[in-house]
DNA sequence: AGTGCACATGAAAACCATTGTCGACTCAGA
DNA sequence: TCTGAGTCGACAATGGTTTTCATGTGCACT
């Protein structure tokens, strides 16, 4: 592990909700750490790839990533303010296996968020 | 109605799972029809936004739409051959709106795909 | 310290889906 | 036929991401 991936690790355990490649960067370097962007898209890919962290895709085509706990589990995002919940949801596995089946599919994965507007935002 | 929006419309009923703007697009011209790519996305980003599509990104950043029949429900796809099968799921709606009241989220949407291998595609 | 080597770094260039531009075209209505 | 609103599409621009490649760095072995 070198210096470069200990920030990008650091930095996106550090933040709170999403954050873009380009963001990290933006943020190490404020920060003064000297780093470059393709540096931090490999180390958020290599993470990505450990399953540490958690990537998706904007509607805009930009991918995002957050530190995400161990285990599965799904989240509830804010769509103004980027806030994310981490909720479990056991209905959601059982309905999903339940629903393959009956479908005959196997391997079976699944991918589920929910958006919506946060306490904090709809005031 | 124009030509080239009937012909989109046309090509993507009639395409069985995913196809991408430019896919479509090379279909159309192979089929013979004169339409330029700025128009296929034009006509998609119509059509998603009427609802009659649906859309959403690949891992790789593109952008793939699919015919779509009216009303909410969710998918379940193979992924090998793409094949789609539309599912209702009245325990996931009531599970996502649970738990967003819960942590006071409002205006929630939620996003619920399921993806595995179909029996054709497991023998 | 010196050598060799595998791997990480990063600036710049390439990539590529998507979007913007703008002149040409279509067609309905006056 | 004139007019105007709307559509089309070749081309250029945009912008996030990946590739390239020359350089740097850590490390084992002497
Ligand atoms: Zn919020
Ligand atoms: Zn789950
Ligand atoms: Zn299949
Ligand atoms: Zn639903």
């Amino acid at each position: 592990m070198t210096r470069q991936r200990q920030a990008v690790a650091h930095a996106i355990a550090a933040a709170d909700g999403f954050r873009s490649a380009q963001e990290l960067h933006a943020d190490l370097r404020r920060a003064g750490e000297a780093i470059g962007l393709t540096t931090v898209y490999r180390a958020l890919q290599a993470l990505a790839d450990a399953g540490e962290i958690d990537a998706l895709r904007t509607a805009g085509g930009e991918a995002v990533y957050r530190r995400c706990s161990a285990g599965h589990h799904h989240h509830l995002v804010c769509r103004h303010c980027g806030n994310t919940v981490e909720v479990a949801g056991p209905a959601v596995e059982r309905w999903a296996e339940r629903v393959a089946a009956e479908h005959g599919f196997r391997d079976v994965t699944h991918q589920v968020e929910v958006f919506g507007t946060c306490a904090r935002c709809s005031r």
